[in-house]
DNA sequence: AAAAAAATAGTACATTTGTACTAATGGTAG
DNA sequence: CTACCATTAGTACAAATGTACTATTTTTTT
């Protein structure tokens, strides 16, 4: 038996990513997928009861990949960059959240709180990794507290809505937006690094 | 006699920031107005061409703004600052945009096309400004070129979606919002500044 | 095998929205 | 004054949507 809630998860997601939010309802969900909307309805009620649901898919893929990496003691800068594309490989998989972002907090509130209280966790773990390289002399150790902090900041909202910038500018598709923000995203670190750092950067550059 | 389609743009204005412009339709903007949506639909047939029309006066915003300051011949570091501060005054004021920006492009798609356009011209104008402020010793000079293009990157995704940041996380209203995220912006800049820039940007450094 | 529960299909209806259209009003140029 | 044009109000209707509900079929349990 195939489960039918997994079907329409799936359907969903990629009808979101598609269309966006406003344009799909469980009615298109259904015709997609050949099944009554009663049908569909009866296992979420509407729409967003389904973006609840893959917001929290996204969650739990982000949290698996942030204990993941919590054992390893050593951090080099490829590990970071590395670590930064699939961040956005993941942000890419669910990128109607991304896209939409304030519309899906305005139509479901509860995600705005896990939002939240998830981001907490993640500004902790920056600040131990950003600690961790400059003890290993890759960051510089002249900056200010305030300015870290802002980095994160910075960080979230690069993270979060780079794919919009896409969707509005260049319209890479795929592969190649990923490879491209992930790009940009690492690159934000480049003034933050001491002389042994570029070092280690340049070894791996990619485009530019 | 009043205008009634600056009448009608205020008002459309003020409902697209309060409740986004999935919400709100020519019958709304007619009812806050209190006339007929008849006679709305006889300015703008609809809610696309108002926003349309919006747009274009944010942009002509901008490009007054950025012509303004094309003639100073030196330029310090509290000039800067300024200048992005009212840069985010200025997206505050149209802020329903830059929070649905995906949903105003993919609605009315002329409005990537301008965006893009103009966004070239930004592009030149923050070149010329980090040289400048490299050769007056405030930035670094040890920034490959890529870099800069990154950093540019960069300040327009923060600049476009600091007000959407804030809307799925802290919530800041109205001048604590702008103040906020001036600051962000500008911190942005803080590791590219030299020790002599540095001492310039601490002289003012606003809360952290 | 019978009964109960889960899943699916389909209907019904009020509401909203986009769109087009008609009618009335008011100002103004000739 | 009157004929014309711009403006305003209001009506009409098809399509889409959210929501609730019924009926049928399938699966599971006992």
């Amino acid at each position: 038996m195939v489960d039918t809630k997994e079907k329409i998860r799936k359907a969903a997601l990629k009808l979101f990513n598609e269309q966006g939010i406003d344009a799909i309802t469980i009615r298109h969900i259904a015709k997609e997928l050949d099944i009554s909307h009663g049908n569909l309805q009866y296992h979420y009620k509407n729409t967003n009861d389904i973006i609840l649901v893959l917001f929290n898919e996204l969650n739990e893929g982000f949290s698996r990949f942030f204990t993941h990496r919590e054992n390893s003691g050593q951090v080099t800068l490829e590990d970071f960059r590395h670590w930064v594309e699939i961040l956005i490989e993941h942000i890419w998989q669910y990128r109607f959240i991304f896209l939409h972002f304030v519309e899906v907090t305005r139509r479901v509130p509860e995600i705005k709180t896990l939002y939240n209280s998830w981001d907490k966790a993640r500004e902790e773990q920056f600040l131990l990794l950003f600690n961790t390289l400059i003890r290993e002399g890759i960051f510089r150790d002249d900056i200010p507290p305030y300015i870290w902090k802002n980095l994160i900041t910075q960080q979230y909202i690069m993270a979060d809505f780079a794919l919009s910038h896409n969707e509005i500018k260049m319209q890479l598709k795929g592969k190649k937006a990923v490879q491209y923000y992930g790009q940009v995203l690492f690159n934000q670190f480049y003034p933050y690094l001491t002389a042994k750092g570029r070092q280690q950067a340049d070894k791996h550059q990619g485009i530019n």
